[in-house]
DNA sequence: TAATTATTAGATTAGTCAATCTAATAACTT
DNA sequence: AAGTTATTAGATTGACTAATCTAATAATTA
């Protein structure tokens, strides 16, 4: 009786989501055929759909690829000295990231099957959950050791905190002279100001 | 020789227009099919394509209408006396029209349509531009006023502004918790503290 | 080695898609 | 009224789609 070799099966996995990446973030999700994603990946149908059932749960894999890669950000970030200066670096971790335009792609193309897929909304809601509760932990701890100003409710800030991480996505979408990197100075300018301790 | 009535051609336009919205909104660009657009305009596919020669024409007419409608809202901003709180009720507007779900949506879904299309991404970003250079010149006439810091750059706050009313329409789509209208408090402190003169 | 099962290819299916075509009708001009 | 052209319906086209099916092969175990 033979059995499944775990790990050749997840190099499979891999080598599928990494050509599904691609494509979805070059063409959307509608966009993309099964059958592109067969041809990048170098297979045929029969053997992709038989490590995915169907396309649907190709994204979902992806998202909850990207929750655990979340995840593990943060779990190396909370043990940091100054949490204020560990959340700024978070935000050039997430410059960084958007510099690709493969992830920025990604990350608005999932956002917007959010809008149409319940069951990817669903996903997308819990990696966003995850990402706040992570935020305003952060945020909480650097308030408590006064890193931060002590009044602002960390929970609000946080939501806004991760809507200003959504906005660094979409600006590469829309505005070619959005070039992250270059971006540093000013999203540190605008955090601090929100959030340091006011004199 | 019959002449095209001008009235009864840009109606016909707008029906179509609103159906697509609608569609887009709900399905994306790419999940939603002309036979749909047809049937919630009421209209056979021959007629459709009479006013469109294609699906991306209709997408691109809404983004360029879109435009119009922010060049409108400006026009009227930079008539005010206190210009950071004309900057600040443009973002209420923002949050207004972000509690639409349809807005966000398509907002949502031109910014992904524009990483895919060459086309769409020209029409996007010269809304953006468009939308960025207003912001900038309300920026600097607070400045000039001393209603906000001079020593902040006009132009790269503007194009911040800009990714957090991006961030805004993304927020509807991963986070369920996110209500527009409750967050106008939050979103006036943050602008308030990046923006008003140093003490 | 023989049996068992995982893995793979590729043809196929049933259905959908954007766009076209044909033809009929409606509205306007002279 | 006659002529012209805008407008409309609806069938049709050819290409493409996600997913299935059949069958062959490869790897593992007993």
């Amino acid at each position: 009786m033979r059995k499944v070799d775990p790990e050749k099966h997840a190099a499979k996995r891999r080598l599928i989501l990494d050509a599904a990446i691609t494509c979805f973030a070059r063409k959307g999700f509608h966009g993309t055929s099964t059958a592109e994603i067969c041809a990048k990946a170098g297979m045929s149908p029969g053997n992709l759909f038989h490590y995915f059932p169907t396309k649907h749960t190709i994204i979902a894999a992806i998202v909850e690829e990207e929750r655990q890669e979340t995840a593990e950000i943060f779990r190396k970030l909370g043990e940091a000295e100054d949490l204020f200066a560990a959340l700024l670096g978070f935000m050039d971790t997430i410059l960084e990231l958007a510099g690709d335009p493969t992830y920025s792609s990604l990350a608005l193309e999932i956002a917007a099957e959010a809008m149409r897929d319940e069951r990817i909304g669903t996903l997308a809601a819990a990696n966003d959950a995850e990402l706040q509760g992570a935020l305003a932990a952060l945020l909480r701890g650097a308030a408590s050791r006064n890193q931060i100003d002590r009044t602002v409710d960390a929970d609000g800030a946080a939501r806004w905190i991760a809507a200003i991480i959504d906005g660094i996505f979409s600006r590469v979408a829309v505005d070619p002279g959005f070039k992250p990197k270059n971006e540093g100075a000013m999203l540190r300018l605008l955090l601090t100001r929100f959030l340091r301790p006011q004199g």
